[in-house]
DNA sequence: AAAGAAACTGTACTTAAGAACAGTGTTCAT
DNA sequence: ATGAACACTGTTCTTAAGTACAGTTTCTTT
């Protein structure tokens, strides 16, 4: 569909885009392309736009934008603390393990949820279909019976039901090896999984 | 750390580039908020910088930049091409059921990657703890042995894991209660399964 | 052989948009 | 009480950057 010129504008606004955060001028796409007239620059835009790779805001400064962007929600920047979140609560300085970028709409969550990301350590909820190196993604709310939570226990937080048994919440693992019931004094809630994410090479079991 | 005013003009920012996918200029931001000089966002602009909420390239139009869109990779724009993916090698139009936006060094993988989600339907993935209602994300690629593939079985769509034996691939369910191998004649292999991702309200098992 | 798209050159014009500078009034902490 | 950050007004200047139009050349494709 797209000549070979064409794939490199394309090619060069998508780099250009996503070192600078925003597009390029038709006269820096001239020189990058080292064309001796800024009107190159301009019909090959021309011809992007007719086949609808990238629309143009006319009369706006480097006003072109992808369409895929523009369907886009907001993306989350969704930092990972690591696999244990113990000092979260704390002053202590959340180590951040990198981030993860995913639609609000992917997730599914409200555009103000405030959302972080663990890594699980252990087979503890295995009977929830959740592994030891999945990704787990919390938002801060309350829980509702049956959510799955994050929860500080002694000092390290574990990843859990949270269940309710008369009147009384309790936390349960999802796996039979381990101690089914936690009776629950100070308990304090981190979040409760909105998604789940498991990324890698092999994906063996 | 930023006064209200300042939210209002940061939340304009995000709301406008949203919208429009490029950032206002600055008399845009001042008929916004109905000043009645434009240097009122100019020195609003230079608070936030300073307070390393934005970034300005000078002399560049509409070049405000969010920082951590400069972090991100490239976004991934993923098809979902729904539960069963029959048709997809042939002609039939792919329905689209929405999409999945996910930064490539999230998901880990290459740039160039052509991927595509599909979402999972039944048990036979269970003891790979894929449940049903899990998106699961492929990529076009050859699968190495024991990979988790798509593969096209009589018209139809099904992920198993993908074994070689005595030279022979096999694909294999990881249900017990399933046809345990799958003998491999024309064996089309759709993608490879890189990532997965499990979203929903209750996350109940 | 003609027509059309693709890939440019060259020049000129207009405006969108950043930048600079000199102020005013308010709040707020030292 | 005094400087400093905050939240503006008003004016001017400059340039960054889009737009328009008239060509040339080289391919295809009909």
């Amino acid at each position: 569909m797209l000549t070979q010129r064409q794939q490199q504008l394309l090619e060069f606004l998508k780099e250009y885009h996503s070192n600078n955060g925003l597009m390029p001028s038709t006269r820096e796409i001239q020189v990058h392309f080292g064309f001796a007239s800024q009107t190159a620059a301009v019909s090959h835009l021309k011809a992007l736009e007719k086949k609808g790779v990238i629309q143009k805001v006319p009369g706006k400064a480097r006003a072109l934008v992808f369409p895929e962007q523009l369907e886009r929600e907001e993306i989350l920047d969704i930092p990972i603390y690591g696999q244990i979140a113990a000092g979260m609560a704390s002053e202590t300085e959340q180590q951040n393990e990198g981030c993860l970028s995913i639609d609000v709409a992917t997730l599914g969550v409200p555009r103000s949820a405030k959302t972080f990301a663990l890594k699980v350590r252990g087979d503890s909820m295995i009977d929830a279909h959740i592994m030891s190196g999945d990704c787990v993604i919390l938002e801060l709310k309350e829980p509702r019976r049956g959510d799955i939570v994050a929860a500080l226990i002694d000092g390290e937080t574990t990843l859990k039901r949270y269940v309710i048994n008369d009147g009384m919440p309790y936390l349960q693992a999802e796996n039979e090896l381990y101690p089914d019931l936690v009776p629950v004094r100070e308990l304090v809630i981190q979040g409760v999984m909105v998604a789940l994410l498991r990324r890698g090479e092999g994906m063996v079991a």
